[in-house]
RNA sequence: UGCGGCAUCGCCAAGCGGUAAGGCAACGGACUCUGACUCCGUCAUUACCUAGGUUCAAAUCCUAGUGCCGCAGCCA
């Protein structure tokens, strides 16, 4: 994606409010970051959140930074690290701005706690969290002022300062900020900003004990490394007076402002950070870049584009209702994509046998198939026939029902770049099974032949039985039955509606004789199945990305 | 029961007082050696959560309701 096509997106209330700043500051440059707490793997959602930053400043020609916001060494690790940076590159939502890390602001934190402290603005308090709870009051009652809450700046000093220095135990002391034990928004009731952890940070080691809650750490990073909006995910709208407190009250001369837009969500999949590590640990799927998770890391071993991702996303838009986009608006994406790109493969998915009796027994003739139909320069490929071919079950009727064009008993159908055959007998098992389906070729209706014009209403997909490579196909489905799964009733958890039919494994499918040398990654259309992509996980195997639309009057 | 937010077609979503964009889905039809793609057409008209009101004119302003989401972590 490049920046000039960012420059295209539609405009959305975030933007409404930039072009208002800039109205009033025409020097304004625009500065937006993506702050992931490394504990988990990105999904589409955290790419919305990616896709609003980065393109708000792409848009304006600003400068977007990548911020891990890692002030919670209890969760946090390593490997979500790299995976992040890995996923956000991938994206091509290239952080221009920098790489920044929330723990490398610590020792300003504690510099601007101190300040609050002598200002009067924060307070050591030694109530327990349980202790805290019941002064908070609650969504109807207003709190009561914790019994520390009046210490002198020298008591809260000394105190803050042997925190730091390891003196107390983990949750017997918090700094609180100094707000308003009354306030209709819980989030201004005395808020913890600092506790103490006796916990090693992935990137600090030991070298601290307190560390700074998300509300106070959050403004301090934005104020420092010049935000000037700061985007979010709209549960964070309470939390913007005291992000707007700590900015005042710490005395910047930079004010970001916070702005929040609603979460994705997507039908009949999840966005749980704690609901997918669970599927993950728990089996259900193969790992976080399962291809049926909402992971990015999944999305993209499933075969979806950056491309297509934000094309989805631009499509879904930005607003801030609680709102369910269709999980299809992400297939047609990609369908998109892929329609223009992707090459096209015979592969047959369940192979029943087709003998082409008036063709000779030892004869290979080559036909030229076009890899895109629709873009010429894709040039064309060589498909080898022989009297024996496989072509998909699916594609045979022995009593059609209505509407059939496919190939059925005395009908007619065109082979896909070769001859139009018509089925003449039926060879069958003792058990009655199908075994193989005897054909004569109209010799003259190849590619290219005198006859080439004849119509015939059918076109199947055929492989050279002699030819055709076995392959392992993975047909994905969605992950929940259930489109909605905010809509679970009470009593009931994503278990009871997790789809348990979501993976089949094809592993006797045939392809195409060069399919045998795709590289993994590679995407393709399977005439008329739909898009795969070749797996760099397991060998041989290609994964389907998502099925071409079927208007078939009897499907689905 | 307090505070904040949101309510426009099946799903998203424009609209910012001047007479309901667009996308997905769906449904017709054309085209087709992929029942794909593409193309054409249909798809909110006592209509914009409800009820009142202001106005020549309201989805947009006012009033009163209703519904849904978020908040009572020393998580983010």
């Amino acid at each position: 994606m490049t920046d000039s096509e960012n420059n295209t997106i539609a405009s959305n209330f975030i933007h409404d409010i930039i072009d208002r700043d800039l109205a009033e500051n025409p020097e304004l440059k625009i500065h937006t970051r993506f702050p992931p707490e490394p504990n988990g793997y990105l999904h589409i959602g955290s790419a919305k959140a990616i896709r609003i930053n980065h393109s708000t400043a792409k848009k304006y020609g600003g400068t977007f930074n990548l911020r891990y916001d890692d002030t919670n060494p209890e969760k946090e690790d390593e490997e979500y690290v790299k995976s992040i940076y890995e996923d956000l590159l991938w994206l091509g939502a290239v952080p221009d701005g920098g790489v920044f890390y929330g723990s490398d602001y610590f020792e300003q934190c504690y510099e601007f706690a101190v300040k609050l402290i002598k200002d009067g603005k924060a307070y050591v308090c030694d109530l327990s969290a349980e202790d805290m709870r019941l002064y908070r009051g609650t969504l109807t009652e207003p709190g009561r002022n914790s019994p520390y809450r009046e210490r002198t700046v020298e008591e809260n000093l000394a105190l803050f300062q042997a925190m730091k220095e390891g003196v107390y135990p983990d949750g017997s002391k918090t700094l609180r900020a100094k707000i308003d034990m009354a306030s209709p928004n819980m989030n201004l009731r005395d808020p913890a900003i600092y506790r103490i952890l006796h916990t090693p940070h992935h990137r600090q080691g030991n070298k601290w004990c307190i560390y700074p809650l998300y509300d106070y750490a959050h403004p301090i990073q934005d104020a420092l490394e010049g935000i000037t909006h700061s985007l979010c995910s709209i549960e964070f709208e309470n939390h913007r007076p005291l992000y707007d407190w700590v900015i005042d009250n710490i005395g910047f001369a930079h004010k970001p402002h916070q702005w929040e837009f609603a979460r994705l969500n997507v039908t009949h999949t999840v966005m749980s950070k704690r609901y997918l590590r669970e599927l993950v640990e728990t089996g259900l799927v193969d790992g976080w870049d399962d291809p049926r998770m909402p992971t990015l890391c999944g999305l993209r071993r499933r075969g979806y584009t950056p491309a297509a991702i934000f094309d989805f996303l631009d499509r879904a838009g930005v607003s801030k209702s609680l709102s369910v986009v269709d999980y299809e608006l992400l297939e047609h994406c990609i369908r998109e994509e892929l329609n223009l790109t992707a090459e096209r493969r015979v592969a047959v998915v369940d192979p029943i046998k087709v003998v082409i009796t008036n063709y000779p027994e030892h004869q290979v003739e080559y036909f030229e198939l076009p890899n895109n139909p629709n873009d010429e320069t894709a040039g064309k490929r060589q498909l080898p026939f022989t009297r024996e071919l496989f072509i998909d079950r699916e594609d045979f009727a022995e009593v059609p029902p209505p509407k059939y064009f496919r190939l059925k008993p005395g009908g007619e159908v065109r082979l896909m770049g070769a001859y139009i055959i018509k089925c003449e007998e039926l060879v069958k098992d003792e058990q009655g099974q199908i075994r193989e389906i005897r054909c004569r070729a109209d010799l003259e209706t190849g590619c290219g032949m005198p006859g080439d014009g004849r119509k015939v209403k059918g076109t199947i997909h055929w492989l050279s039985a002699a030819h055709a490579k076995d392959a392992t196909l993975m047909l994905y489905d969605k992950l929940f039955t259930i489109e909605d799964v905010s809509a679970i009733p009470e009593g009931k958890g994503y278990g009871d509606y997790l789809n348990t039919a979501s993976v089949t494994k094809v592993s006797h499918a045939k392809v195409e004789p060069v399919l045998a040398g795709a590289a993994p990654g590679q995407r393709y259309q399977f005439v008329r199945l739909g898009y795969f992509i070749k797996d760099h996980k397991y060998d041989n195997t290609f994964i389907r990305i998502v099925g071409l639309k079927d208007s078939y009057p009897n499907k689905k």
